[in-house]
DNA sequence: GCTCTTGATTAGAGCGCTTCAACACTTTAT
DNA sequence: ATAAAGTGTTGAAGCGCTCTAATCAAGAGC
């Protein structure tokens, strides 16, 4: 085993020959100070029961090999992880970034770990990264705006207390082992179209996240809004997305045809930057020709050349709760499921304002604002 | 161990009582397909010699069971964990997020898992997140971003290949453990005083990122920009960061200076964002009265409502390549430092114009462009 | 002098897995 | 037939750590 043959380069720092090869183990420091095994984990762990003569030569044993402890090892011998395992469904997604930071910081604070998975907008990725992190022995799951639903899930939530941020298993809260943080979606979305039509908008056109968690929320409280002011049947919902590309092909068909909103309300900001992108390519100008409200509230949509009207959510509060709900299962014992909804606030900048005037009243029809904006002449912002 | 007392149904869903605890465990699965847990491990790990069979029995002893492998476990008895442990100085900018993106990419095609962790612009978090990773004994290091030096990964890297993307032991490459991936910072500031310069620019402000890792690139660079065009005593820097809050205090201040500078290089895009919010609250136009740029070319440039000139970096490929440079060493032994440098590239758009014409020859001294530009009855943007 | 405490230390079993050497069977070569 | 060469399977020894129970040393109490 030990014997002289054993390789000729040492361990880490260029050191001499002859060591037994991989990285010191808790045997290489106890064997150096010349205590047991049992004692350099005490001392590790920084138990009081150790005498300070002790724990100083195991110290320095440790210091002088440059150890440091496996924590595969420790968590297999100790039975537990203290990670949290986070699943994030997109980590451009500056909302989604800001989420986990909550998450962290509230981890950190209770000692726990993080490990973060990025789903990349991939549903399959998702199911994968959540398998690795059971498989990791995570001790909770965060998923934050994930799509996986009921069945996704329900194996998983019997292992590791699960809570979803920012998206739920709509239609189906009933998994025991499932809590959920969100913003309430349908009141947001309310809030926007209570918005927008107290500034005279009636066409009001939303593009919604096509599959993503949060979509079915956020189109039933359009259409709630829309069907309480009267208008529902102006109600008009196009299958966007998540991301600014996803915006291009419905501006560019809304464009096209007769009627067009007056309003836009989008998924969420990264969707409305996308948008604004393409109005502005079409010289349509936000918010005199068409308004523009986005959801989140990200960092993007506060910057004063896009002055996004949007909703806010409050992100750092809702990873920070996340883990709350995961300790209380975890150190409380709670073992019924646990759903917070947060208030939506809608947050008014720039891109929203009263609809354009009726261009020729009798002559176009009913309403041509957009169409009308495209008019060889108009100012591009 | 079979007795008649283990337990009626099947562990996971709704389980009953009596359990033996915990999750299934390859001796679980041994057990009811009545086979020896050495078997189990080859069919879990797909062995071919096996025989089908056995394979089967297994399988579906593992599924009925709802058996996962433990991958501390393995990692343990493996000695390996395939995994790339990632640190990103801060999730919450788009560009470490791309880089990351690429990481991963390239990571899962050969085969390995990532783990992420934020060091949240905060050194010692960093340093903290390194020594996680490490003992989570990561077999490759990325560092994306980090602000980390020589001294703080002189030990880390003798233990565990280390690569460093979009940042570099700036002046001491001479780690052997550690490996970079940059873009010519230098070269691509450069390039935007060469671009500055050619639209008639002389007084060329510089906003740098403070502490952060390619700051000092940078800085040289423009510094080296403003020389080759000869004007070196016309070169100012100020501290800045990498965020948008940054900007705010340099803007206030420059603004309040007599000889404003006509044209402003911010760090990052970030930066850039934070500066054009700023001007644009003091009612200076760009790039009418103030040109301005931005580095690494992040979705954020690129809308149309900022338009921001910039520099692109090949973020994916980066990340790519980081993992590429850590895989050398893991599978063929590499132990000599690599550096790619990759090519900025100039991405011109709407920030950038030829400098206004000077107000009142004569009158206000050497140039008040910017000042002047705060006098009332301007337009917002 | 003896047992009792108390405190510090350690032996050793075990966490769930991999893997090597050994084993029991074929099958093939001779 | 017998040796040689596969096949498929298993026992058991770890991987680096924790933790319980046991051990040991030394002072306290009677």
């Amino acid at each position: 085993m030990n014997g002289p043959a054993d390789g000729p380069l040492g361990r880490p720092a260029g050191g001499a020959a002859g060591q037994p090869r991989g990285r010191p183990t808790m045997e290489d420091v106890a064997e150096r100070a010349d205590v047991s095994r049992a004692l350099v984990s005490l001392v590790i762990n920084g138990s009081p029961k150790v005498s300070e003569q002790k724990r100083r030569r195991v110290l320095e044993a440790a210091r002088a090999l440059g150890y440091r402890p496996n924590l595969m090892a420790r968590s297999l011998a100790q039975q537990r992880t203290r990670i949290i395992g986070v699943l994030v469904n997109d980590l451009r997604n500056p909302f989604f970034a800001e989420v986990v930071e909550g998450v962290e910081t509230a981890a950190e604070s209770d000692e726990f770990g993080i490990v973060v998975l990025n789903g990349r907008r991939d549903r399959g990725r998702e199911l994968a990264a959540v398998e690795t992190l059971v498989q990791l022995q995570v001790e909770g799951l965060a998923l934050v705006g994930t799509q996986l639903d009921r069945d996704d899930l329900a194996e998983v939530a019997d292992i590791v207390p699960t809570v979803m941020v920012a998206s739920d298993l709509v239609g189906s809260l009933d998994h025991p082992g499932v809590d959920a943080i969100v913003t309430d979606g349908r009141r947001g979305a309310e809030l926007v179209v209570e918005h927008l039509v107290s500034l005279g908008h009636e066409r009001i056109l939303h593009i919604d996240g096509a599959g993503n968690a949060s979509a079915a929320e956020r189109r039933q409280g359009y259409l709630r809004g829309m069907e309480a002011a009267g208008l529902g049947g102006l109600a008009d919902v196009r299958t966007g997305g998540d991301d600014e590309a996803a915006a291009f092909a419905v501006i560019d068909e809304v464009l096209a045809e007769p009627a067009a909103p007056t309003a836009i309300f989008a998924f969420n900001d990264l969707l409305a930057a996308g948008v604004l992108d393409r109005l502005d390519d079409a010289g349509v100008s936000v918010p005199a020709d068409v308004s523009l409200v986005g959801f989140d509230n990200t960092f993007i949509a506060a910057l004063h050349h896009l002055a996004l009207t949007t909703v806010n959510q409050p992100r750092l509060t809702m990873g920070e709760m996340a883990v709350a709900a995961l300790l209380e299962r975890l150190n409380h014992g709670r073992d019924e499921p646990v759903r917070h909804t947060l208030e939506p606030e809608l947050v008014v900048r720039g891109t929203t304002g009263p609809p354009p005037p009726v261009v020729t009243p009798g002559a176009a029809g009913p309403g041509r604002s957009l169409a009308g904006a495209r008019s060889p002449g108009r100012v591009r912002i």
